[in-house]
DNA sequence: TCAAAAGTGTTCTTATTACACCCATGG
DNA sequence: CCATGGGTGTAATAAGAACACTTTTGA
């Protein structure tokens, strides 16, 4: 019989890609390692999921000790367990991401300030461990999910406006969009209150604020209606070389 | 400091659902477990992931024990870890699926065949552990990868007809589809190979034979294409209230 | 009065849907 | 000659893409 014990030897963290949105800017939210291995190098908020902990609260547990909030969008992505991912032993880790209101964020402990930083995804690169791969693999899920479900708001401000909007989509989805057609799409799906009052101390028009309506559509989705934004398509090609007579 | 030895008690396993397509029906292929816990009780295939060993290469490791295939497509799905997901500690198991050639598959050691079966995705229930969930999360992402990239074909023979490959996205997709729509859409999409040759043995006429493309859709990927198949949309409402003067 | 962003419709093109009959084969 | 599934096209509708000017505000 197999001696099981030889498996009872493995550790498992969880790491979370937070993702806010701020200056038209996706951002993600690192921290300085302040010990070997990869010390003084950026890596993902992660730590070791307790021996009587579920993933999930491991991870909503090291979203909150790091910024305090609850409630926010979470989901498991990936896990990462290549034999020599970890100098300590095996440990493999399980990638979640989150999307909150960088404007409700304060970082927790002051002590710790100095060592977290929110950098743009674009200028991410060279983290510790393989959380360059993790970070990517949260980047795409982002990317799809946000075309099939209404998750963008989770990083807006409650009231913003359709130009908000956009740019937030621009900056998940990498490419720029149409204003007349993406409002015509967004307002079509009828998931937007319209606060009726508008911006104040903008040097131009002030824009009409906006709201998702979280209860519509909960009750949409409860009526088979689907979310989606189309992806951008390149051409398909189409000439068919028959090769049969 | 904290005892980091603490955390190094736990194991992982892989558990891996195995689609087959036969008879116009989705299946999946079960063990019978020999011992506790669940003796006697059905399960997904799966087994500890050994301490030198990566993720990938411990489920592929499951399915060639199992089925003898090599070479198969496999993708990784979500990690299930309650706390007392496993009676024997913690254990939390990440979930795979994989597609294979029912056709191609014969059973490995003999002596286990006894205790392994295909069965219908429709009637398979009360699995040990929490591998309900499981084959449920890999059923949802083989209907969305399904409808997202062409991995229909591993399900299929070498060379099938196009009723055949409805028959499975039907299958798959739990929904009937119009044909003419259906084979216009596909073979528009030029990645079927027309072999020019029929069924034999059939007692109606003969359906023509096809074979995937994949030279093609690799080159077409790397042109930006994508593979899509819609949603049948229920339709979305439209009635708008206004709520302002 | 200028700069800056807000806001707004129409036309064209493409994709999706709905739908019914004749064809080829084996028994 | 009959039963069985194979195979085919068109018209209507819906969704997406392209595109430019006027409006409102603060400075």
């Amino acid at each position: 019989m197999t001696d099981f014990n030889e498996y009872f030897k493995s550790a498992f963290t969880v790491d979370n890609v937070i993702f806010g949105f701020d200056e038209g800017d996706l951002k993600v939210l690192l921290m300085k390692r302040g010990e070997e291995p990869y010390k003084d190098k950026f890596a993902l908020p992660g730590y070791f999921v307790n021996p009587n902990e579920d993933l999930d609260a491991a991870a909503k547990r090291v979203l909150e000790q790091l910024t305090g909030l609850r409630n926010v969008f979470l989901e498991q992505v990936k896990t990462f367990g290549t034999v020599d991912r970890h100098p300590a032993g095996r440990v493999i880790t399980i990638a979640y991401f989150s999307l909150i209101k960088i404007s409700h964020f304060t970082l927790q402990p002051a002590s710790i300030a100095e060592s977290v930083q929110w950098r743009s995804i674009s200028e991410v690169r060279g983290l510790s461990f393989d959380h360059d791969e993790i970070l990517s693999a949260c980047f795409d899920r982002l990317k799809w999910l946000v075309r099939t479900r209404p998750v963008g708001f989770e990083l807006l401000p409650r009231k913003f406006t359709l130009t908000e909007l956009q740019h937030l989509y621009e900056a998940i989805l990498e490419t720029k969009l149409d204003k007349r057609n993406f409002r015509k799409k967004i307002l079509s799906m009828d998931l937007l209150i319209d606060l009726d009052e508008t911006q104040e101390g903008v040097a131009h028009r002030p824009a009409r604020l906006y709201q998702f309506d979280r209860n519509k559509y909960e009750q949409f989705l409860s009526e088979g209606f689907s979310f989606e934004l189309k992806e951008n398509k390149k051409k398909n090609k189409k000439g068919k070389e028959e090769s049969v007579a």
